[in-house]
RNA sequence: GUCCCCGUAGCUCAGCUGGAUAGAGCAUCGGAUUCCUAAUCCGGAGGUCGCAGGUUCGAAUCCUGCCGGGGACGCCA
């Protein structure tokens, strides 16, 4: 509760309170109207009276004027004045100022967390690979914003379920599973053990290329493949060893590169875990009567202007969207939710709608509770132009490649900014730095929009970046090192009386709602786009303003603003999983 | 053809539930470093918010139509 108290959305209460006892009327969203003046001269929050003409049947500005000319005395209140039809407040900045600081310390750790979350669970699906290949960038995306969303959520509250859809079933398996037997000679995958091999997953990678030119001249080939699969299917012994070792060492590979980006999973559940259940789910269609047979499969139809979702195809054999089906009726059973997000790009609309409309023919009232929260695709360069980056013909770029090259980038860096910092000290700084500048990127705007894939810009680190929200970070760092020094402790804020103080101060103060609406929109970059604004805001006082000098008093009271500070962009740029760093 | 998403400065994008003069970054031009990190800051230039209607006291924001871009549309995932 000490988060929710915390925020400037309650000296907005206060205000639409107050006003509603003045004017005797009941307005109920009134508070979310008050926002800020254009100007600072103008007041520092503004209530428009343009909703309480209609009711009161007077014209606004001359329910300003009645406003303003009654009391109000809050003890942070210096003035109210009007400007036509709006009603400006000035803050009494010393009284406000000690306030404000007061409930971001009463925060403490949990500062920004709110409670609109609290009793609510949400499942979140995101990043979901196949194994047996590499995550590559466009894996970013989904991986990225997935997590940063669970973690938003969990902040505002909520009982979350991250959840890994791994890619591990499917027919092309049946080929990796054959490549042990037909190409012994040129790579004997027992020896050396898969497990123990520097890159695994480069090496099936190989294979897997190898058997489809050889599949080429000879056609039989295919129903080798399939045989594989078959037996997989029916739980040959051999066949299921040798797929759990491929699953086995992608997930290790996986995992190393998911703990670089601080991305974390409770349940990491494959395609492969549904056989059961999808027959279980056919079952439940066909006796409910709305499974059909269209030219020799089974659909369900939908409203008219959705075509109908494929869920078994002639040969009888399952789909993507029969198994969609089985893990959304499965999830619901292992744990009950109040909200499944599943984070997958944008191209997927139509399958989504399409599962989650039969699960409402179904019946199942939780199918209202599922959403799909889209994405833009990312987008390569390729000769000039920017092209939708997928794995034919070679043309894919891998994840770990690029972090390696930002990370390389924020190495040198470093060295020129800092030579002095010890070697393994610089690492520790260039990975948060470089990785923390491919991550950002990915959230820094809206999740639906397109990415161009542009790793000139990412690793220019100038401007709008992960590294500018570090550094403005690393400032506030530098300041608290050298107060602590000098000895010099936080102050209660009453004398931050600059114009500019009280702007950081309410931005400080937005930090929860702004968590809670990127949790409800399912949308990181209102974080992102709100820690940009606060670092700004901050750079250009700290442009014009010491926080420690001559005296001591008004010193104190800056570094308890600066302290507020980091507390915040510290835990948004946690959010975010970029590293917030001392030093760089 | 049907459906979904997008269209704001040269480029990349913000703009909350409609509110006062539409904001950033990059690029460009000019400036700032005896002092808490210049990965920063300040200033200049740059916009009929795709177009046309409509709703409203008020529209970049909501509705309709059109134009442009991207994507998806049954036996892949």
């Amino acid at each position: 509760m000490t988060g929710k108290e915390a925020q400037l959305r309650q000296f907005r209460e206060q205000i639409a309170q107050r006003a509603g006892a003045i004017l005797d009327l009941e307005v109920p969203q009134l508070a979310d109207a008050i926002s800020d003046p254009p100007t600072r001269e103008l007041g520092d929050l503004s209530l428009p009276c343009f909703q309480l003409a209609g009711p009161l049947k007077q014209a606004p500005a001359k329910i300003a004027s009645q406003l303003a000319a009654a009391s109000w005395d809050f003890p942070w209140i210096e003035a109210v004045e009007t400007a036509g039809p709006y009603l400006n407040f000035k803050l009494r900045r010393d009284q406000f100022s000690k306030l404000a600081l007061e409930r971001v310390e009463q925060g403490s750790d949990q500062w920004g967390s709110g409670s609109s979350g609290h009793g609510k669970r949400v499942i979140v699906e995101y990043s979901s690979p196949n194994i047996a290949k590499h995550l590559a960038v466009h894996h970013l995306r989904s991986t990225m914003l997935g997590q940063a969303m669970a973690n938003l959520l969990r902040c505002s509250g909520h009982e979350v379920v991250s959840w890994n859809h791994l890619g591990d079933w499917g027919t092309g398996f049946g080929k990796l599973l054959a490549c042990w037997d037909l190409f012994r000679d040129t790579d004997n995958l027992d020896d050396p053990a898969l497990e123990l091999r520097e890159d695994p997953v480069s090496d099936l990678n190989a294979l897997y290329v190898l058997y489809n030119q050889a599949s080429e001249s000879d056609p039989q080939l295919e129903s080798v493949a399939r045989d594989w699969f078959r037996k997989l299917e029916a739980g040959d012994p051999l066949a299921v060893e040798r797929w759990q070792r491929i699953r086995s060492v992608s997930l290790d590979k996986f995992d190393a590169i998911y703990q670089r980006l601080g991305v974390h999973f409770d349940q990491t559940i494959g395609e492969s875990h549904y056989q059961d259940a999808m027959l279980a789910i056919v079952k439940e269609l066909e006796g409910a009567g709305i499974l059909e047979q269209s030219d020799g499969a089974d659909v369900v139809r939908l409203s008219e202007d959705i075509p109908p979702l494929l869920v078994r195809k002639q040969d009888g054999a399952t789909l993507y969207g029969t198994r969609d089906l089985a893990s959304a009726v499965l999830r619901h059973q292992m744990f009950p939710f109040d909200r499944c997000l599943y984070v997958v790009d944008a191209g997927q609309g139509l399958h989504f709608r399409q599962v989650f409309g039969v699960l409402k023919r179904l019946g199942y009232r939780w199918a209202e509770d599922l959403e799909h929260a889209e994405f833009g695709v990312m987008r390569l360069q390729v000769d000039g132009a920017w092209k939708k980056g997928k794995t034919r013909g070679g043309q894919v770029v891998l994840l770990e490649a690029v972090l390696e090259q930002a990370v390389q980038l924020a190495t040198s860096k470093v060295h020129s900014k800092n030579p002095d910092l010890a070697e393994d000290e610089v690492a520790k700084i260039a990975e948060a730095v470089g990785v923390g500048a491919v991550i950002f990127s990915d959230m820094k705007s809206a999740r639906r929009k397109d990415v161009n894939f542009d790793l000139e810009k990412i690793l220019s680190f100038d401007g709008e970046t992960g590294p500018y929200l570090q550094y403005t970070h690393v400032r506030f760092c530098s300041i608290l090192r050298k107060a602590s020094d000098l000895n010099i402790k936080s102050g209660g804020g009453g004398r931050l009386v600059e114009a500019d103080e009280v702007v950081l101060l309410k931005r400080v103060l937005r930090f929860p709602e702004v968590i809670a609406r990127a949790a409800r929109d399912a949308e990181p970059s209102h974080l992102s786009q709100y820690l940009l604004e606060l670092a700004g805001e901050f750079n250009t006082y700290y442009a014009q303003h010491r926080v420690i000098g001559d005296d001591l008093e008004l010193s104190s009271d800056r570094l308890a603003l600066v302290a507020a500070l980091k507390r915040t962009l510290g835990k948004g740029l946690e959010l975010l999983c970029v590293t917030p760093l001392e030093r760089m």
